[in-house]
DNA sequence: TAACTTTTGTTTAAATTTAGACAGAAGTAT
DNA sequence: ATACTTCTGTCTAAATTTAAACAAAAGTTA
């Protein structure tokens, strides 16, 4: 990424990173990933390609961004001050309804980029990472027979198949419905 | 207003005018234009007030370019080539489509700045003038006993009611009754 | 293969936008 | 009437965007 997300973005770079990126949205409701060009962005954001190249190195790095404004939706950075033991199932909530309120958009999306795509694995990549970085922040628990590390990678994959398996597969079912999973699935770990 | 809407405009400058057109139409929806300060045109479109004013006077040049852009969605400007005597009927055709597709926003609006309000005679004003440039195109048409500008204003004036009786008033009615109603009120002049 | 089109990513100087400050007007509250 | 807040319209120098051109890569067609 050309430009640093980190400073204090402008009110300019604000506008041009939200067309861009809501322009990769609309399109990828429209056609698989692979068929988006950078020359078509610019031409439905309105923004010639040098401004595309200002903010981004490539449509993969606006994808990557793309991941990133879902994750500032669902509030991946606010997790520090949380109960970690409490953090899954509040992560896991908070995306479930993300997901619901999306899911039209998601629906159009894999019309034409089908589960075991790119895309889709881009963005089970970027989400696997978010959620690891939660529970890494989290001390090792005491008497822990593993490392603390190998169980935050079971978390991610667990909550990312529960939610896969509801809004990717289609298998709709109720957020507490889906608690009952996760905790059948991760019961052996979990202390609460 | 102190953009040149003439000369043919750059990518930027139909992104900021979108803008703030777009946000205008929005905050109308929500409170009467009265309420509606620059700042908080500015604010929603994410735009410095130094841009706004690189482009508009002020909030009353802005909302003649909202009318501007109506116009140019019912095609205002495309009647030079066509029937004189059907243009009339093409310009209602195209204005009642208009409406009908607009028609949600357009009750929104008329929540917060009623049929009487200044929004709508600023707007009745606008279309009223563009309608008349319509007809005043048209060359006297023989054996008229009275100035065909006359026409033109009393045509305006009655294409204007009916629309308004319609949309604003909320008398829904068929696009033929309305051709009716028209033929009816203007039956003395009409040639064809 | 060869001709052709589209895409990519970079580069430039010119045009536009930008944050912030400014004084004065207008509105609100006490 | 006074203090307080918000709004307006203008002005800057610094930052960003812009159109256009470019060579090289990739994709298409015949």
């Amino acid at each position: 990424m050309k430009y640093d997300i980190a400073k204090k973005t402008t009110r300019g770079a604000k506008r041009t990173l939200d067309a861009f990126s809501g322009t990769m949205f609309e399109l990828l409701s429209a056609k698989p990933f692979e068929g988006i060009s950078v020359n078509e962005l610019c031409e439905k954001s309105n923004y010639p390609r040098a401004t595309f190249y200002n903010y981004f190195d490539d449509k993969y790095d606006l994808l990557n961004y793309c991941w990133y404004r879902i994750g500032k939706q669902i509030r991946l950075d606010e997790y520090a001050e949380l109960d970690p033991g409490k953090s899954l199932y509040i992560f896991f909530d908070r995306a479930y309804d993300f997901a619901s309120v999306s899911l039209a958009t998601i629906q159009k999306i894999l019309k034409f980029n089908s589960t075991d795509s790119f895309l889709l694995n881009h963005f089970r990549g970027y989400l696997g990472t978010q959620i690891r970085k939660i529970f890494q922040d989290c001390p090792d628990q005491d008497g822990s027979p593993i490392p603390y590390e190998i169980i935050a990678d079971h978390y991610s994959n667990t909550v990312l198949l529960i939610l896969g398996w509801i809004f990717l597969k289609g298998n709709r079912c109720s957020k507490a419905q889906a608690h009952e999973y996760l905790k059948y699935l991760l019961g052996t770990f979990q202390k609460n």
